[in-house]
DNA sequence: CCATGGTTATATGTCAGACATTCGGCTCAG
DNA sequence: CTGAGCCGAATGTCTGACATATAACCATGG
C-alpha cells in the first residue's frame, strides 16, 4: 500500500473553478486518507475481515500524522466500513454495513427530516403503504414457521390488559416481525425505519381503548391470512389496517405542532 | 452546555454483564462526546444552523482533549449532523441530512451488500418493482410541467446514434427524473440508490442494439402515459419495462461471477 | 499433563502543546 | 469610495508522550 496524499496544496488551488461559492478549497488531509482507504475497500482490494496496518504505519505510508489517520478512520467507522479494537489482536478491520446498520442510519435521518418538516406526514404514510402492504403479501407467500410463531406471540389476547406502553412494544414487534418475514432485506431496510419513526410520533399522544382493540383485531386478521398462506387477503387486511391508523397519525402529527423550522445560518 | 463524561472508567467495568462476548468494554471518550452532542441535536436543543462552541471550549466543557472532541465531530459530520468550516466565521454548525446525503449513503451501502452477495439480485429487482412502478403512477397523477419537460429531453429519438455509455447516462436521467417526479421524497431516497446500483451492474456488460431500442420505445410509452396524466397506463408501462430489463440484469449478474465472499476474521 | 495466573508485546485511546492555514472583517492609504 | 493589506479567530495538522486493553506467551504448581 504505497499511497501518499499530495504535498503541494497550492497546486490544487491553481485550477479554474466555476464562479459558484460552495466549493471545496483544499481537501482536508483526513478526507483524502478516508477517500483513498474507502476506494480500496469499495474496489475489493481490501477484503472483508482483513486487517489494516496499524495507525503508525498508515501515518507513515500516507505521509501524515497519526491524528489525521485517526480522524479518517473515525469517518470510515461511521460509514460502517471499518471497525477498530484495542489491545493486542486489535487494529482496524475491514467490515461491511449490515441491514441493521443501514436501517438505523435511515431511522435517524428520516426522523430528522420529519421533525424539521422537510417531510410531510403524507409522504411517510404513502411510502409505508407502498412497502408494508406488499410486505404482508410476500410474508404470506413465503411464510416460514418461525415467523408465524413470532407473529402469533405478538397478538396474545391478554395483551389488552397491559399498559399502553407495553402494547405499543408488542405491536412494534408484530410489525417488525412481519416486515422481516417478507424475505427481502431491502424492504426490511426501508420499511423498518418508516414504521419506527411513525410509531414514535404516535406514542407521544394518548389513545383510547377502542384504538388498541381495533389494532388487535386487525393484527389477528393479518396474522390469519399470513399463517394461512393467503397473500391477497394479507395484502387487503394490511391495507385496511393502515387506513385505520391514518387518522390517528394525522391527529398525533397535528398535536406535535409546528416544530422549530429555524432558518438560522445555512450550512456553510 | 455543562457536560462531562464520566471520569471513572473502572466503575463501568464493575457492573454485571450477560455472558455473551460481544459487549462494549468501556465506551470511548469520543463516542461519549459524540453521543451527548447527538442527543442535544436530536432533541432539538441545538437548532439547525446554530454554531457549536469552538473546539477548545468543547474540550474544556467535556473535560477531554481537543483531539477527542475532533474525533467526535468527525463522527457527527459523517452522519451529516454537523458541518465544519475553517477561517474566521468558521466552526461547527448544526446541519440536517438532505435527501441526497441519505440517498448517497444508501447507494454505497446497498452496493456493498450486493457485491458481497449478502443481497440477491431477486431482492434488488423485487424492491425496485415495488417502488418504481408506483412512482410512475404517482408521477402521472401529479405531473408537473418541469418534470414532463425533463422527461421528454431524455427520450430524444436521435439518442440511438450515441455511444452506449452516453445512452446509459441519458437513461439514468430518465429514471432519475421520473422517480423525482413522484413527489415523495422517501420514495426518491429509496428508489434512487436501487436504480443506480442495478445500472452499475448493467454497464459492466455489453449489450446489443435491440436492447437500447427496446428501452427507448418503452421510455417513450412511459413518458406518454405520464405526460398524458394516465396513472394506470404509466404503471403498466413501467411494469412492462422492468420485466423487459429483468433478463439482462440476470445475465449481467451471472457474468459478474461469484464475488469474493471472503470469510476472514469477523468484525471484532 | 493440565490448569492457572502473571507477564509482555502490540495495538488503540487520550492528552498536551505547538504551529500552519484559512478567511471574515477592520484599517488605512489612494 | 475602494482596494490592499493586516489581524484575529477558528479549524487543520504535527509531534511526542503516556494510559489502557487484550491476546498470546510463559512459568509455576497441582
Amino acid at each position: 500500500m504505497g499511497l501518499r496524499i499530495d504535498a503541494e496544496p497550492h497546486l490544487l488551488r491553481a485550477v479554474a473553478r466555476p464562479p459558484g461559492m460552495p466549493v471545496q478549497r483544499v481537501r482536508r488531509a483526513y478526507e483524502q486518507v478516508a477517500d483513498q482507504l474507502r476506494a480500496l475497500i469499495l474496489s475489493g482490494e481490501l477484503a472483508r475481515g482483513e486487517r489494516l496496518p496499524n495507525e503508525n504505519v498508515l501515518a507513515r505510508d500516507f505521509g501524515v500524522s497519526r491524528a489525521t489517520v485517526r480522524e479518517a478512520l473515525r469517518v470510515l467507522a461511521a460509514q460502517n466500513l471499518v471497525a477498530t479494537a484495542k489491545g493486542a489482536g486489535g487494529g482496524s478491520y475491514i467490515t461491511r454495513p449490515t441491514v441493521d446498520h443501514i436501517s438505523e442510519f435511515l431511522r435517524t435521518s428520516i426522523n430528522l427530516l420529519s421533525e424539521s418538516r422537510d417531510l410531510s406526514l403524507e409522504e411517510l404514510l404513502e411510502a409505508r403503504d407502498l412497502l408494508e402492504v406488499p410486505a404482508a403479501r410476500l410474508a404470506a407467500q413465503r411464510r416460514r414457521d418461525e415467523d408465524v410463531e413470532a407473529l402469533e406471540a405478538a397478538i396474545d389476547d391478554e395483551m389488552l390488559q397491559l399498559s399502553a406502553a407495553e402494547q405499543f412494544a408488542i405491536n412494534k414487534g408484530f410489525h417488525s416481525t412481519l416486515i422481516g418475514a417478507c424475505g427481502n432485506k431491502l424492504i426490511v431496510i426501508a420499511a423498518q425505519p418508516l414504521f419506527t419513526v411513525l410509531q414514535t410520533h404516535l406514542t407521544r399522544s394518548s389513545l383510547g381503548r377502542s384504538f388498541h382493540v381495533g389494532i388487535h383485531e386487525q393484527h389477528r386478521a393479518i396474522f390469519a391470512a399470513v399463517a394461512g398462506g393467503r397473500p391477497e387477503e394479507a395484502e387487503g387486511e394490511m391495507r385496511t389496517h393502515l387506513n385505520f391508523l391514518r387518522p390517528y397519525y394525522d391527529l398525533a402529527w397535528k398535536q406535535a405542532g409546528p416544530s422549530a423550522t429555524a432558518v438560522g445560518r445555512q450550512t456553510p
